[in-house]
RNA sequence: GGGAGAGUUCCCGAGCGGCCAAAGGGGGCAGACUGUAAAUCUGUUGUCAGUGACUUCGGUGGUUCGAAUCCGCCCUCUCCCA
C-alpha cells in the first residue's frame, strides 16, 4: 500500500488540488510538504496531534518535511473556522509559544539530518514593506473571489476587520517563500485551510509559473460534529504540565464509542487490517479498542513509559481499586493545617479538585466525594495532620482521583 | 464624517429604578442507571466566617434613600448613509 492509499484508507484526507499528481509526488518521495502551525497557546493541542501525525506518515515515505511556525501570521490572525476577531497577541507571547511548539514538535517529528526542517515566518512577514507587498503580491489577489471562500462566508455577517482579511496573502506568500528557499511543492492542512491554501497555490503559478499542490485532510471532530479535544478546562494538550499523561490517556479512554475506530484509523500507526479486525466489536466489547487507543496515543505523545504508568494506573484504580502512587498528587505543608488539622473542604480547594470553597461543600453535599474510599458525609470533616502524612487517596465523582500527602 | 442600534454571570439570551446574584436554554459538575461509553432522569452551577455579608451586568463619572435598569463622557461591535 503507498502512503497515498494508506492516508485515503484511514480517512485522512479530505481535498486535493490534484489527485494523480499529488499521488505521485508522495508515493515516489519527492515532495517537499508543509504544514503550519501558529502558536497561539503555549502548547499544541489534539486537532496540532493530528498534524504532526499525517506528516510522519509523508515523512516515512520518504518526503521532505517543513514545519512552518507560524510567529508572523499569528500576529495577523486566522479567520478561518472562527466567529470571533481573535485577540491581538504580543510578539513576546508569540515567540514563547513558539518556543514551546519546537520542542514539542521533535518528539514525534524526526529532524535529524534534514529529515525535516523547521523555519518561523516571522523571519519574513516582519520585515515587509507594505507599499512593495502591495504591488508584488496584492495584485494577484481578487478581493470579489476572496469574498467568496468559506473562510470569510461566516464572517460576512459578524464582521471581519482588514488585518484578518490579509491573513490569506500571508499565508500564500508563506508558500511562496518556501517553495522559493526550499523547493516546497505541496502545503498540507486541515481542511479549514482549503481556501488558504487554494490561493497559495495559485499565487506560486502566477509568481513562479511552477506547478505546486495542495492538500487537506479530515478535521477531527466527533460523531456529534465537535470539535475533538475539547474538555471542561479547554483543550487537551500535548504538554505534560498541561495535561497530564494521566489525564491524556484518560482522555481517550473515556471517548465516544462511535469515535474509537476512526481516532484509531487516523491517529495511530497500528497496521489497518488490525483495526480492521476490532471494527466488527460492539457495545463494552470496545473497551479493549478504547485501551489500545488510549495506550498508543499517550505513547506517540508522552512516550512507551509514561503511557504504561497511565495505563497501569488507569486499570488498578477502575478495576480492583488498588493503591498506586502514579496519580495527580499535592504535597501539604504546615502552612495548610490549623491546629493540625484541615477540613475536607480546604483539602479539595487545596488539591484543585474544586475551584472554591462553596463548590467544594456543594460536591461533598452531593456524595461526590471519597477520601480513602469512604464516602464523606459532612462538610466539616477534619483529617488531621498524621492522616496527611500517611497519604490519602481522594475522590472527586467517578473518575477523577488525587493524593494528598503531607511532607 | 452623519444617523440608528447593541455590549448582562462559562456561552447564548431575558431583565429596563427596589421583590435581581439576575428568567430560560446550552455547557459544566455531582447523583441514579451503565461498560471508566452514549442516551435518559434528578440535583447543582458568583464568593465568603452561609438564615447574613461582600463582589458582578463594557469603562468611568453623575442623578437617586436605592441603578444591570435613568443621565454625561469614553471604549468596542453591528447596521444604514458618505
Amino acid at each position: 500500500m503507498t502512503v497515498f492509499e494508506e492516508l485515503k484508507a484511514r480517512g485522512l484526507v479530505a481535498q486535493t488540488t490534484d489527485e494523480e499528481a499529488i499521488k505521485e509526488l508522495i508515493d515516489n518521495g519527492r515532495a517537499v510538504f508543509y504544514i503550519g502551525f501558529d502558536p497561539t497557546a503555549d502548547s499544541l493541542h489534539v486537532g496540532h496531534f493530528m498534524q504532526l501525525i499525517v506528516m510522519r506518515h509523508l515523512q516515512r515515505a520518504g518526503n521532505r518535511a517543513i514545519a512552518l511556525i507560524g510567529g508572523g501570521t499569528t500576529m495577523v490572525g486566522d479567520p478561518s473556522g472562527r466567529t470571533d476577531m481573535r485577540s491581538m497577541m504580543t510578539q513576546e507571547q508569540i515567540q514563547q509559544n513558539a518556543a514551546r511548539f519546537r520542542d514539542q514538535m521533535g518528539r514525534i517529528i524526526d529532524f535529524s539530518e534534514g529529515r525535516a526542517i523547521m523555519v518561523d515566518n516571522a523571519e519574513w512577514l516582519l520585515g515587509l514593506n507594505y507599499i512593495e507587498f502591495l504591488r508584488d503580491i496584492g495584485v494577484h489577489f481578487s478581493v470579489n473571489r476572496m469574498l467568496t471562500a468559506e473562510c470569510f462566508k461566516s464572517r460576512m455577517e459578524k464582521g471581519l476587520s482588514f488585518i484578518e482579511f490579509n491573513y490569506m496573502l500571508m499565508q500564500s506568500y508563506d508558500f511562496l517563500v518556501l517553495c522559493q528557499r526550499y523547493g516546497c511543492n505541496l502545503e498540507c492542512g486541515g481542511d479549514d485551510q482549503w481556501s488558504n491554501i487554494i490561493s497559495g497555490v495559485d499565487l506560486v503559478r502566477r509568481k513562479e509559473q511552477k506547478e505546486v499542490f495542495g492538500i487537506t485532510f479530515t478535521l477531527l471532530l466527533t460523531s456529534e460534529g465537535k470539535k475533538m479535544g475539547k474538555t471542561q478546562k479547554g483543550a487537551v494538550w500535548l504538554d505534560a504540565e498541561k495535561t497530564t499523561p494521566y489525564e491524556f490517556y484518560q482522555y481517550w479512554r473515556n471517548i465516544d464509542d462511535s469515535d474509537v475506530i476512526r481516532c484509531l484509523k487516523m491517529l495511530t500507526f497500528l497496521p489497518l487490517q488490525q483495526i480492521a479486525g476490532l471494527e466488527a466489536l460492539r457495545g463494552s466489547e470496545l473497551n479493549p479498542a478504547k485501551e489500545l487507543l488510549a495506550f498508543e496515543l499517550t505513547s506517540l505523545v508522552h512516550g512507551e513509559n509514561e503511557a504504561q504508568d497511565a495505563q497501569t494506573t488507569a486499570r488498578s484504580l477502575f478495576g480492583s481499586g488498588a493503591d498506586l502512587d502514579n496519580m495527580p498528587q499535592t504535597e501539604l505543608s504546615d502552612a495548610d493545617f490549623t491546629d493540625g488539622c484541615i477540613t475536607a473542604v480546604d483539602l479539595l480547594v487545596r488539591c484543585s479538585l474544586a475551584p472554591s470553597k462553596a463548590e467544594a461543600k456543594r460536591l461533598i453535599q452531593q456524595g461526590g466525594v471519597f477520601i480513602d474510599e469512604k464516602k464523606v458525609e459532612d462538610f466539616s470533616r477534619s483529617l488531621s495532620r498524621a492522616e496527611l502524612e500517611a497519604g490519602v487517596i481522594i475522590k472527586k465523582g467517578k473518575k477523577t482521583y488525587h493524593r494528598a500527602v503531607c511532607v
